[in-house]
DNA sequence: ACCTGAACACCGTTCAAGT
DNA sequence: ACCTGAACACCGTTCAAGT
């Protein structure tokens, strides 16, 4: 079926859409890192210039957060089997979005600042204030709480994530390692004493702690009494 | 007093160090804003080449932390008052970290990724592992409690201060808002059913909640139990 | 009305070649 | 030995001018 009208030989070139820009974006993310996913790159993917891409996405900070939104919708973050225990499959929801942003910690950074606000983040919203009432967290509680969950999930992809990726902030990493390794016991004495705690712990015992205490901290913190 | 041999009639050109450098950068920041002090426009204010940097700072991400570690030492946020409970006095330092990084978020962003490993940000992590310790805090959990309680300051600072200063971030926060006031009842229930609590609280008192959940959640928490 | 070429105003980083 | 001019390889965003 050749286009009619075309004025040249190349392949049919598809409308632009939202959604056409998004699944492009999304499919050079996954070839290239989300670091190349630029307006200029993707107006080239899409074969046009980068100024078109402004009528169906206000910047750069949308458009990583339409992308995440997309890859949430794949993921398939649901409440989970009710046999399990709820902080289980609380456990299991946040490790499935961490693992997205694990996989581009760009997109962690992004969605820090510019939170996404499509259909599957909302989703996922949902599915965490299900758990947290299905643990019994009061109503307050349970929709400050997510919140806090989501930006320590993004926290730590973006932090931990940036290690295995780049080696810029590999390097930055291991001089926070050395520094508290090597602290100067006049000047920094808790640090020098409790430096092996400090460094001690895998990622995932890590992970594993942080998200118990913030389950522990919002089952127990009544918001006002402070 | 004349620059011996200069070939230039412009003011001496101080040597250039590390400590000028950040000097400069930091300097140029209070003026201009972080996303202007680039390498580029730094060198041009200490009157060289981008390249010259390079001889100093290994790249934009270590320069960033350099200049939190210069912003810490300025800031002062000691362990405080024996009399003040340590809890007030932990919050207190937390405040006075977040204060820095809200002044100004790209720095928030970047100290997520590349973490400094300066002296003034060891001296945090010690002050927050004294006021842990005075807390009853058992070593192990005060020294992962660290990592979580900046790691979450760090976060909420990036996210929240962009909110203020980058219109483009702010019309995002708006949408979400809106998403969620909006959400749809047979599809996102909860959130239809707790939009008001979402969006509840203000900043202040959504961070003092947050602060008092970790440190619920540290103290209550013990690493290996789960 | 819709789209976009071309321009504006920048970037970080490297390295060969200078002093 | 130390420093840096100039280049490489890019950016996001806008807007006047086209169809």
């Amino acid at each position: 079926m050749p286009t009619p009208r075309s004025r040249r030989e190349r392949p049919a070139k598809p409308a632009l859409t939202r959604e056409g820009i998004v699944d492009t974006a999304v499919a050079l993310m996954e070839e290239e890192g989300l670091r190349r996913v630029t307006m200029r790159r993707l107006a080239q993917a899409l074969d046009t210039g980068p100024a078109s891409l402004y009528v169906y996405v206000a910047n750069t900070g949308e458009l990583h957060a339409a992308i995440l939104d997309r890859l949430l919708g794949r993921a398939d973050l649901g409440v989970g089997d009710a046999a399990v225990p709820w902080r289980t499959r609380l456990d299991a929801v946040l490790a499935g979005y961490e693992e997205i942003l694990f996989a581009n910690p760009a997109l962690a950074q992004s969605a820090l600042v510019a939170r996404p606000s499509g259909p599957h983040y909302l989703g996922l919203l949902d599915t965490l204030l299900a758990l947290l009432g299905e643990g019994g967290v009061p109503a307050l509680q349970a929709a400050w709480g997510v919140d806090i969950l989501l930006q320590s999930s993004t926290a730590a992809a973006a932090e931990h994530s940036a290690r295995g990726e780049d080696a810029d902030a590999a390097r930055d990493w291991d001089r926070l390692r050395r520094a508290v390794a090597e602290a100067a016991p006049d000047t920094h004495p808790r640090v020098r004493a409790q430096a092996a705690e400090l460094l001690s712990g895998t990622p995932a015992e890590r992970r594993r702690w942080r998200v118990e205490v913030l389950l522990n901290g919002i089952l127990v913190t009544h918001p006002g009494a402070a």
